[in-house]
DNA sequence: TCTTAAATAGGAATTATTCCTATTTAAAAT
DNA sequence: ATTTTAAATAGGAATAATTCCTATTTAAGA
């Protein structure tokens, strides 16, 4: 579900946030991005369109989104920081191969896991929410079948 | 279990490793850390008893023992990268408050989630493993009590 | 003990991110 | 519609984390 840059500024407001052309644009950039981009990444690709964009902009926006919960962190073992706009319980599958980051969506998973939790409390904590990465090889079908 | 320093040079000659002093202290005192620490950490504690190691080294190191099996990053959103030798299989916790990330384990829960993924096959993908970070906050239970 | 290939120390270089401040801008007040 | 103002941005400097470089040292095998 793609989202208008005027439904895009009405979500800044609600969450109480300045909506200033910048957020607006690298909110849109994020949100309709399925490769967790790094900040360096949105940069490069707002700068096209927003030629005078600075990319301490883009990371202080990113982390203002964060800390408002429109978007979030994914954890990563390369270098620079992800991050993820969409915000739909779903985990992450990690290709060790190509390095890809693809969202996981499983709702049979995802509710054996939240029973599991609910009965079996943890002492000490509260919890607020959990995350599954899924590390493995991408194996190529059509490579397969020809072999 | 407690490895002695001769165990320690073993497992290094084993994994094809040559058993130099700094890579038997570095393993000696991840393997003894529960914190899950930072190269940084670990080269402030070794510091003490080993005044000439460089932190270099230790970066070089925790890398060798990443690619070799020994060790493994543990994901985090906070700055640096930290390590872990336990490698029985294990989740973390993220305490959102206090930042600790505790080992957590669960093999009720491992069992579920082993036996949904070999149901369960997803195309196109090899799984080698998986972990769990379950986010909460820290109750203190004592206040708890009182209040 | 000698040889040698690999590892280390120490610091420089690089990368990722945060910080700083003059200028600009969104939105509230007029 | 204009003015006001507090917050956000651009651009670059500063910092933090990590990697790279090379002369020296060392483990392990001959």
């Amino acid at each position: 579900m793609e989202k208008s840059f005027s439904e895009i500024k009405e979500l800044l407001i609600r969450k109480g946030l300045k909506a200033t052309h910048q957020r607006i644009v690298i909110y849109h950039l994020l949100f309709n991005s399925f490769e967790h981009p790094t900040a360096e990444l949105l940069f490069d690709k707002l700068k096209i369109n927003n030629p005078s964009i600075s990319l301490g902009t883009v990371y202080k926006t990113l982390d203002t989104f964060v800390q408002t919960g429109l978007a979030e962190k994914v954890l990563s073992e390369t270098g620079s920081d992800r991050y993820d706009a969409n915000l739909s319980s779903h985990h992450h599958i990690y290709y060790t191969d190509t390095k890809e980051i693809v969202d996981f969506y499983d709702s049979e998973l995802q509710d054996l896991i939240i029973a599991f939790l609910n009965k079996k409390s943890i002492p000490n904590l509260k919890i607020k929410d959990f995350k599954i990465q899924i590390h493995g090889e991408k194996i190529d079908m059509v490579e397969n079948q020809i072999n």
